[in-house]
Order: structure tokens, then C-alpha cells, then sequence
DNA sequence: GGTTAGCACTTAGGTATGTCGAGTGCTAAC
DNA sequence: GTTAGCACTCGACATACCTAAGTGCTAACC
């Protein structure tokens, strides 16, 4: 029994079953692939590949199906990258025409992306971790409200609504926005707490608790802010490959939609931070994606943000890693300098 | 025969149906409910209610459903408001107090009647038609490229990357941000576009053909900007009520996916600005939403933006209206003045 | 006229049964 | 290590049958 072509049995077998999503014998192999044994022999194969967990048999008389660990075993050393053919790079290139803006951009993006793979797609909102403060505005809502809004040169803006402690007049909300743009203008949002605190300190002790509640306020928004959101499209793919998720699509689509989910898997899923990283099953750290696989990457200048596609663990792997990773360094290219 | 049995009987078999989604007949009828007449009575009520088209029968010897037309009936002539509970009304007290964010208070209330209804809740972006321009920032990206924000006093930022024709220094575009500012601090967004080219007008002829497409920007920012966008919540209780979609829910996704639809779905359906608005199966201009209904009603100071709830058309449509009324009152008073 | 009882008729759905084919595991021979 | 052959297992499918629910209709009833 060579070692050699029990992997190619394997793959064969992992790559009819995504084709035609039903168990695969030893028989129908022989035929479709042309290993030069019979079918006898891969069933001897079959048989060491079960003993090692890497594929099953949902009965006793049908064919094998490949388990999670025969996909990670596939995606790990037999894959092959599959090119993007020509119909695929001309939409990419289609699309980086009309770039206008980020959430344009994003948002055109992961409907490409669900449409290149017939999965679902998201994407991060990626973090500009090179960003400096352009303009911080203060707008005077209600009597303690206060709506800020943190521009970066980086084309980011984020807004939140503050409360602060105490009545100000509009124009000390005015002068305090002074205050705050001219000491801060410039800086680069990783090293505003630290200079927020400076900011406050030279308040007019009278309006201190205001600032300090605004300071806050800006820190959480140059923080915390939109890499915490992510775009997502083709949902409706899902339904269609119903038969994929034997159970229901309802805990996919509730992981889904609890986006903290998704965002924390995505984040945790990227060791590697140059190829595509895949997720399958049951490796998947929420329950409701233990039939779901995840292949995701990151993009932009630190590839910290992430762009991935969610689909049934019976999914075309190579196609699928290969438009992830076009449509990464597509979007990575838009969104550089 | 008497009519107002007739409406009973059709009454009865809509609660009987949405309760047990099996068809009803006419035994089980008289049983549920004590109508003072005999079985057979009832079928010939409801053999008069199938020759007007209200309800019908799936194969000759099963009861029968309601049709949209029937459900049409019910809706508009027979069913009650249902008073919400105590619990629904302390969740929705509950969430009061959390507000936050515009975007926030939208996403908590649809998850919230997503979760009220178990159903698919829909909320539009307000748009606040008594906003005036509060702020205005031009941000020089890249050569030709600026990214123009306008902040309102009602707290809505908007934001957008205009391409300008010319190369301009940063200190000209800081000018003409001043320029504009200066110009139309206060300015009703109703009344931007007409200002605007008085603006533009008055400015050097050389920046002239930026100061145009800024205009044109800032027009579209403050006409087309979010009451164009939507949030939702609760697609997973679409694959929980699997059965009720006979098809796939694939379509309904798509929908739902297709801002654009839902979106003039929702604007299209209120004729009566006041009362909750219903769309029944078929009377969707959609067809993926053939077999789902749409109960909606407006909020806000104008009830221009919409808020609503999708399921399927076999729907508890008392309580669902009762929920969708609660919140859009509950959004009018926190987003009020 | 509206209401009721009774009855023949229709049909979906469940269950038992048989057949077919695909696929396996094992053994013995190559 | 490979192959042919064979007995065995089971799911999928088809058939037949039965039951329960429900209808429509007719004739009697109030």
C-alpha cells in the first residue's frame, strides 16, 4: 500500500464529493480518476484512510466522505492553488473602477466575493493604524449631549454621542472643540490617550468633568471604533446549498448575525499572516459552524483586517482560496497609498 | 347563512391555522371554538368562504388555509389588537434607557422586534428633515481627492470621497472649506442646493471647477444619504420557520439582501401614515416574497422612515402589529425632541 | 330558508413488504 | 502488494394496503 497514492485517493475523493455531493465508492473512483489499480485495492486504501479518521461512511454500504480532518489534511498538502479564470479577473477589474467610498468599496467588494464563490463573504473594516487626527468636532445635541466626530486623514470618521456631566453653554462647547484641535491636531491616533490627558489637565478646572467625559469619548472612538464592524453579502447562497447544513442554516445565520462572533473567529483564525488560513467544521470555536467551513485572510498595509467566505465544509476549497486571496490583494491595492 | 357567522368561521380558521400551521377543518372547528351550529353547517360557511376566494384547500380531503385574500379580510375587518404583555413592555422600557448612538438605538430596536416577533425586523435610517448644516470638513486624501463630511445639528454625519478635477494645495482646500462653511453654517439641508451655487458663484474663478464638484458632493450628501439605508435583525428566525416557506427561504434572503427592494417595498406600502401598514403574500411587487407578509408603519417626527417586521404570510398578525406599533412609538419618543 | 344528520367519496400519510443496486470486507490466489 | 470473486449489508425506491380526516351532497328537520 503506497503512501503516495493513498493521498491520492484521498484527494479524488475529497474532489468528487464536492462535485457531486454524494458518498463516493471505490468503484466509481477507478473510473473517473485513472490510478492504475483496481477497484479491490482502493478499497484496501479506503479502509487505512477510515482507520485514520481522515474520511467516513455515513452507512454501511455507501460510499466515503471526507471527515474535518480529511479537509485540513486536503487544504494543508494536496491542494493545489487554482488560478482565477479570465471572466473572474476582469469582474476584480471591473470593480476597482468605481471605487468611491470605503463602505462603497467594502461593500462592492463582499458582493463580489460571495458572487466569485456562491458563499457567503464578509469583510472586516480595516484599522488604519497609521491614521492622525484631521478634525474633531463637537456638536452641542441636547443639554448634556454631545455628538463627536473624530476625523482621520486617512479618509476615517467615527461619531458618538457623549453625555457629560455637566450644563455647558454652546460656545464652551466650541472653545473646548478649540481646545481639543489645536493640541491634538495631527496626532496619530495610537498615541491619543496618552496626549488626552495632557488636553484635560489644561482645562479650565470649571469645565474639567466636560473634557474628561469628552476625552473618554474620543479615546473610545479612535479605539475601539469601526474595526469592530464588518460588511457581509450573499446569505442568500446559503439557502440554496440547503442541503449542505443537514441541520438547519439557522445557527449559521445566527452566527452571522451576532457579529461578534464572526469578528473574534476571524481574528483568532489569522496566525499566518501572509496565506489564507482555512477553518473547518469543528474547528470552528462556535457550535453553530461545526458544518460550516471559514477561509479568510487578511488585508491592507498590516493585514489586520480580514476578508474570508463562509460556506458548507463540503466546499471547493482551491477556488475558494484563490478569490479570497485575489480579492484580498485587490483590496489591499485600492486601499493603499 | 348567516354573514357575521361567516366572518367568525374565517376568524376562527386564521387563529387555528397561524396556531397549529395544519389545515383546519370543520370538526376541530366547532370544538376549538364554540360556535352554537353543527359541523356541517360550517362546511357550508366555509364552502361559501372558498367560492369568494378567502380560503382554500390544499387537496380534496384536508382543511382548509386562509389565502391572501383572506388574510387581507382578517386583517382589515376582524382582527383586534392584541395588547402587548407586561414583559414586552418592560423589554422595551428596558431599552430606553440605553440610548446611545443614532446607529445604536437602530440596532437594539430591530434586534429588539426581531426578538419581540420572532421574525425578521426591518428599521429605516430617519431622515431628519428639519436638520441644518451644523459643520462642514473637506480632507485632502490624495492629490485629487477629498473627503467631504457634513455634519448636522440633529447629530447625522455623513461622509463621502469627491473626486475633484483639479490639484489643489492643502491651505486651498482648508479655504474653501472656510468659504463654505462660512457660507452655509445653518443652512437647512432642504435649502443646501439652492444655496450652494450662490456659494460656488462667489468663488475664485480658478477653483471654480472644484468648488463645483464639492457642491455637487455636499448635495448629494445631504439629499441621498441615509434614509436610503436600512438595518436588520433576526434573519435566523427565517430558518427556524423553515416550513413555512415551501420553496426555500433563498429568495426572501435576497430581498432582504437587496436593500433596494425592501426599501421601496417599505416606502411603497404607507398610504396610511398613521395606522400599521400590512402586505400580504402575492400583493408584494417582489416575487421572492410571494409567500412572505410585510406589517410596517412610519416613526418619527414625519413617519417618513419605516419600520417594520417580515414572516411568513401564516402570521400572528395581531401581536405582530401590536409590536411593530409599540416600537415605532417607542423610536418616535427617544429620537424625538 | 337555514340547519342538521348521515353517508359515499377522496386523498395524504403511515406501514409493511419486496426488489434493486451500490458498496463493503474478507479470503484466497496471483 | 495487488487482484478477483463472493457473501453480506443497507439505503433508495416502488408497490400495495389501510386508516383517519375531511369533504360534498342529499334528504329530513325546525
Amino acid at each position: 500500500m503506497s503512501e503516495p497514492r493513498k493521498l491520492e485517493v484521498l484527494r479524488a475523493i475529497v474532489e468528487d464529493y464536492v462535485h457531486s455531493r454524494e458518498p463516493v465508492g471505490s468503484k466509481a473512483l477507478v473510473e473517473r480518476h485513472h490510478l492504475g489499480v483496481s477497484s479491490a485495492t482502493i478499497r484496501n486504501d479506503m479502509a487505512a484512510l477510515e482507520d485514520e479518521g481522515l474520511i467516513t461512511a455515513p452507512h454501511t454500504s455507501a460510499g466515503r466522505i471526507p471527515t474535518d480532518k480529511g479537509y485540513r489534511l486536503f487544504v494543508d498538502q494536496i491542494s493545489a492553488v487554482k488560478p482565477l479564470s479570465a471572466a473572474e479577473r476582469r469582474a476584480i477589474q471591473a470593480l476597482l473602477e468605481g471605487s468611491d467610498d470605503l463602505d462603497d468599496v467594502l461593500d462592492r467588494t463582499v458582493r463580489l466575493l460571495a458572487q466569485l464563490t456562491n458563499q457567503v463573504a464578509v469583510v472586516q473594516y480595516p484599522l488604519l493604524g497609521r491614521a492622525r487626527v484631521r478634525h474633531i468636532e463637537f456638536v452641542l445635541l441636547a443639554p448634556r449631549k454631545v455628538l463627536s466626530v473624530l476625523i482621520a486623514d486617512t479618509g476615517k470618521v467615527e461619531q458618538r454621542i457623549i453625555d457629560i456631566a455637566q450644563d455647558l453653554p454652546d460656545d464652551a462647547v466650541a472653545e473646548l472643540r478649540g481646545h481639543f484641535l489645536g493640541s491634538l491636531s495631527g496626532t496619530p491616533l495610537t498615541l491619543l490617550p496618552q496626549n488626552l490627558q495632557a488636553v484635560v489637565a489644561s482645562c479650565q478646572p470649571l469645565r474639567r468633568p466636560a473634557a474628561q467625559a469628552l476625552a473618554r469619548g474620543l479615546e473610545a472612538l479612535a479605539a475601539s471604533s469601526r474595526e469592530d464592524r464588518m460588511v457581509m453579502a450573499g446569505t442568500a447562497n446559503l439557502a440554496r446549498s440547503n442541503v449542505d447544513f443537514p441541520l438547519s442554516i439557522g445557527p449559521v445565520l445566527e452566527a452571522l448575525e451576532e457579529q461578534v462572533v464572526m469578528l473574534r473567529l476571524l481574528s483568532e483564525m489569522a496566525q499566518d499572516p501572509r496565506g489564507v488560513t482555512v477553518s473547518i467544521g469543528r474547528e470552528n470555536p462556535y457550535d453553530g459552524l461545526a458544518e460550516a467551513s471559514v477561509v479568510a485572510t487578511g488585508y491592507g498595509p498590516d493585514a489586520t483586517a480580514k476578508v474570508g467566505v463562509l460556506g458548507p465544509t463540503r466546499m471547493d476549497y482551491p477556488t475558494t482560496m484563490a478569490a479570497v486571496r485575489a480579492v484580498a490583494r485587490y483590496l489591499s491595492r485600492i486601499l493603499g497609498p
